[in-house]
RNA sequence: GGGCCUGUAGCUCAGCUUGGUCAGAGCGCACGCCUGAUAAGCGUGAGGUCGAUGGUUCAAAUCCAUCCAGGCCCA
């Protein structure tokens, strides 16, 4: 022994080992632990693991395979992984089939931009296999980006929206709506540019500034408003519309009013004008007609179905009213050409009027309009306002600027034309009364989401299928060229469908009628021999749609319905509503028993991300900084179902929230150094009650994760876990064993009891965190003490709430020795603050108590110095004196404060006036004897 | 403009369904302690007119209305 030997005796005690690094260096080290991960395949093992049981099924909503991944991405796919992570350590067997959107015009205008001027001299099927490249280019960097974030799943062999079999299954399943007469071809107004011939996508519209003439023109009314008000009985009554694309008249079918606005009849002298009240003023104004007077008032819905005659032409316009009009511009009166107008349309369709639209390919009239016929249309206005002059129906005619849309690629202005298109019936078949009676047999998590879809499905009209572009899978029917009948012979399609499966839908576009019909095929409506192939693609929304048909139900390890369907609150009117129709349509049920919604990321003051305001955060390089882990803990501890804030306030937070944890556990491990649980596990009737109580509180926190995890509320985990680790173990319970782990003999039951609680609230923790921080979870594992346990804890179930750790009586004990402790810690800090002690082994604590509280206490009577980290603490039933600390949380309580008695022992530091008793060992006390003694009797 | 949703300390969240211990937790921050979890650990403390304004009520973060700010989807 060498004098002053402090030393010496730390060498006896028991302090933490491990070589777990405090520093997690995340980002160095998941890109190991996923290598690892795949080299053990560990994916596959977890699969073979869970034949048999239950499935869960949560179906991946497609991204689209184009860019890299963003944040909100990214936070999807977090979440699906917290899910299918959870389920699958809850028992089931929750197999993950990630997939990809890949047709559709974003892919095709950006392989456009990349091809250029090539693009005009290429097939259709060359534009294709570019844009099938493209799309596989982002399939593979999207899936490396995914799986960065430490996400599981069937990333070897996930589904495609292009792949070929899903492509025939696309077409089989819109061929079902054929059959059945939902869908069908009618006209309707789209952004048509004459120039380049071509149906235009909003997303190929450009606005830009253009002139164009600005008139006001009369329609005389046929019908006699004269009952309406006595003034205008037999006079000569118009009513006054404003337009600023004048070619359209000829294509005039109506006249809408708003329903609530009150419209004037104006005398002006010679005649009398009808416009909405709020606007006779600045119109008179215009007309450059100065003496005038509002001899009337009429209710829009007195004028609804009255019908004008055209100015132009021989026939009716009718009032109509819309929702629409407004008062910002023109007369309030809007001339309605439902072939030429988005809303003209959309107005038109219930007041079932015609999509009429004379205006040929190259944006020149047909010869339905006689007197224009071959007529550019942006050149016929002159000449169509010059006989608006010449008939005394033109009011007004100025220029103005305004924003007007242009194709993307020629610069020129479009216009709005009406087309035909295929659309799938909302109500010839019922699909909208199915398909609302279907949501209520879904779970809608929150339960908002249900008005959502409900309103929506309640109000859209008709599906418009119909694409005019080359990426996608065609709407795949024949129809009659005299009748236009569909083919629906089933035999004859299914062997075209066919044809999809083994080489794509390209040979639909590859193959010419001929080639896909068997010969003498015939119309069984007229008889005809001639079909037209269509070749409009369709819409993307149905080719996911379908996922629940080419996943679900073509994979042997999924089930149809789903279980889950989860995506942002957008796909209410996006994947959730096109599965639910396709899926009704064709199966009469939803395809999912429940949809959860997530609200989208915003930066730190809630405000949407965008390149522009440049408070866009990038997961990547989240990721470089931080680790996917901290991402995962992020998505774990926001409430997803409202918009989720980013900052790097919140980054650096959840940064010390992952420090703790993963130094908590550090902690445990560093002191299981010695612990085996086989052979060194002590019975819980024979465990230490601070031990128990420290299990009780495990048991409440099982208890509430997995609830949590049940009802997918991660932040419930997260906030619990957390408040566990800082709260519970490290600032109670571990802080009060270190005494214990260090100074006894290393196989003393009081210290094995220690590490029995402390090894199974490790092991409990690590299962729980694992669907989460699943990066951790893993090297914390590795490092746990003991055998038998599965190789990885992604393998492993998560902990069973145990009854038997339960135990009330106790808690109830031990939550009111915390209230007390609180108190005790008040003293000590004013004790430290008056510079009478420092640590609080300097002190000796005296507890005035009295009554009831004194009988609480008494139980812990001979460990209060221990549980208060303290050289001597006794209870004392006595009044305090004054100089004592008053509790404020417990009744009857004083706390006195006095400077520990005795000398510091030199091992534990616990002040004690036995130390220099012991000639042998003069600077530590017996306690400390005692345990030496025991170590080298073990030793020994 | 319409539909759905959100707004509690600097941050992340409880509490709001069923009005009255409802103004809470953890983090962060400030100050202090420790140096045997040490690029760690412990303690104490300060911080919110519960988005705003009206209303219902004996009583409202909690119910109602309006407004403001923000989000998604439409127009």
């Amino acid at each position: 022994m060498s004098p002053g030997g402090e030393m010496d005796y730390k060498e006896t005690l028991n302090l933490p080992r491990t070589d777990f690094p405090m520093k997690a260096n995340l980002a160095q080290r998941e890109p190991q632990q996923l290598d690892a991960w795949q080299k053990t395949d560990l994916y596959r093992r977890i699969r073979r693991l869970s034949t048999g049981r239950r499935p869960f099924i949560l179906h991946d909503g497609p991204p689209y395979a184009n860019g890299h991944i963003h944040i909100g991405t990214a936070m999807n796919k977090i979440l699906k992984d917290f899910i299918v992570r959870s389920r699958q350590m809850a028992g089931f067997d929750a197999v993950y089939v990630p997939g990809w959107d890949c047709h559709g015009l974003p892919i095709e205008h950006n392989v456009d931009k990349e091809l250029g001027e090539k693009k005009l001299s290429m097939s259709q099927a060359d534009v294709r296999r570019q844009c099938r490249a493209y799309a596989e280019r982002f399939i593979d960097v999207q899936r490396d980006e995914f799986k960065r974030l430490g996400v599981t799943g069937e990333w070897d062999d996930p589904y495609l929206t292009m792949a070929y079999r899903y492509e025939a299954i696309i077409a089989r399943e819109c061929f079902k709506f054929a059959v059945d007469g939902s869908l069908f071809r009618s006209k309707k107004p789209i952004h048509w540019c004459c120039s380049c011939q071509t149906a235009l996508a909003e997303a190929e519209i450009e606005y830009a500034d253009e002139s164009s003439p600005s008139i006001f023109v009369k329609f005389p009314m046929i019908d006699d408003p004269g009952h309406l008000a006595p003034d205008l009985a037999g006079r000569a009554v118009s009513v006054a519309i404003w337009t600023t694309t004048p070619w359209t008249l000829p294509a005039n079918l109506a006249v809408a009013l708003h329903p609530d606005f009150t419209y004037a009849a104006v005398d002006t002298g010679a005649e009398v004008l009808i416009m909405a009240e709020d606007l006779v003023d600045g119109c008179m104004k215009t007309f450059q007609v100065t003496d005038y007077r509002i001899v009337a008032r009429l209710a829009a819905a007195d004028l609804e179905h009255k019908r004008c005659r055209h100015p132009l032409y021989d026939r009716p316009s009718l009032i109509i009213l819309g929702t629409h009009v407004t008062l910002e511009a023109g007369t309030g009166c809007v001339h309605t050409a439902p072939g030429h107008g988005r809303e003209d349309y959309e107005v038109g369709l219930t007041y079932g009027l015609d999509s009429y639209s004379p205006v040929d390919d190259q944006g020149r009239f047909t010869g339905e309009v006689p007197d224009l016929a071959g007529q550019k249309v942006f050149d016929a206005n002159a000449g169509i306002i010059a006989r608006l002059r010449e008939s005394g129906a033109l009011l007004a005619s100025e220029k103005i600027r305004h924003s007007y849309p242009h194709c993307w690629r020629c610069k020129q202005p479009v216009i709005f034309r009406a087309t035909p298109q295929w659309f799938i019936s909302m109500d010839r078949t019922g699909l909208r009364r199915k398909s609302l009676e279907a949501i209520d047999t879904v779970t809608w998590i929150p339960s908002w989401g249900r008005e959502r879809i409900y309103g929506m499905i309640e109000n859209r009209p008709d599906w418009c299928v119909s694409r005019q572009r080359a990426w996608g899978v065609p709407i795949a029917v024949f129809y009659c060229a005299k009748c236009e009948r569909i083919l629906t012979d089933p035999a004859v399609m299914d062997a075209v469908y066919s044809q999809f499966e083994a080489h794509g839908a390209d040979v639909w576009f590859e193959k010419s009628t001929a080639e896909l019909l068997p010969p003498g095929t015939a119309c069984p409506g007229c008889g005809g021999t001639a079909f037209v192939k269509e070749t409009d693609i369709l819409d993307v929304w149905f080719d996911s749609g379908v996922s629940h048909a080419a996943v679900l139900e073509a994979r042997e390890d999924l089930v149809w319905p789903a279980d889950l369907y989860l995506e942002g609150s957008d796909q209410h009117r996006g994947w959730f509503h096109s599965s639910l129709l396709t899926a009704v349509g064709t199966r009469g049920r939803a395809p999912y028993k429940a949809v959860l919604t997530h609200g989208f990321v915003v930066d730190a003051d809630g405000k949407k991300m965008s390149k522009s305001l440049g408070n866009v955060v990038a997961p990547s390089e989240v990721i470089r900084r931080f680790g996917a882990e901290v991402l995962r803990l992020w998505v774990s501890a926001a409430d997803y179902r409202e918009d989720v804030r980013i900052s790097e306030t919140i980054l650096k937070q959840l940064s010390d929230a992952y420090r703790r944890i993963r130094n908590t556990c550090r902690f445990m491990l560093g002191n299981l150094y010695d612990f085996d649980p086989a052979k060194d596990a002590v019975d819980r009737d024979r465990m230490m009650e601070i031990d128990r109580f420290a299990l009780h509180r495990l048991q409440e926190l099982v208890a509430k994760c997995r609830r949590a995890y049940d009802r997918y509320e991660f932040h419930t985990i997260h906030h619990a876990l957390h408040n566990y680790c800082v709260t519970d173990l490290s600032a109670f319970y571990l802080d009060v064993l270190k005494d214990r782990l260090y100074t006894t003999a290393p196989a003393d039951p009081a210290r094995r009891s220690a590490q029995t609680a402390m090894a199974t609230i490790l092991d409990a923790v690590t299962r729980l965190m694992a669907p989460v921080l699943c990066f951790t979870a893993e090297e914390i594992w590795q490092y746990m003490p003991g055998a038998g346990r599965p190789e990885s804890v992604h393998m492993a179930a998560l902990p069973e709430p145990d009854p038997a750790r339960e135990d009330r009586p106790l808690a109830e004990r031990w939550n009111f020795f915390l209230d007390v402790r609180g108190e005790v810690t008040r003293a000590l800090e004013i004790a430290r603050a008056d510079k009478r002690i420092g640590h609080g082994l300097d002190a000796s604590v005296t507890l005035y108590a009295g009554g009831e509280t004194h009988r609480r206490l008494a139980v812990f009577a001979d460990q209060l110095s221990t549980l208060l980290i303290v050289s001597a603490a006794t209870l004392m039933e006595t009044a305090a004196p004054g100089d004592a600390f008053q509790a404020e949380t417990v009744p009857e309580l004083g706390v006195g404060i006095e400077t520990a008695p005795g000398k510091k022992c030199a091992r534990c530091w616990i002040h004690d006036p036995a130390v220099g008793n012991d000639a042998a060992h003069p600077d530590i006390c017996p306690r400390c004897r005692a345990a030496l003694d025991a170590i080298a009797a073990s030793a020994g």
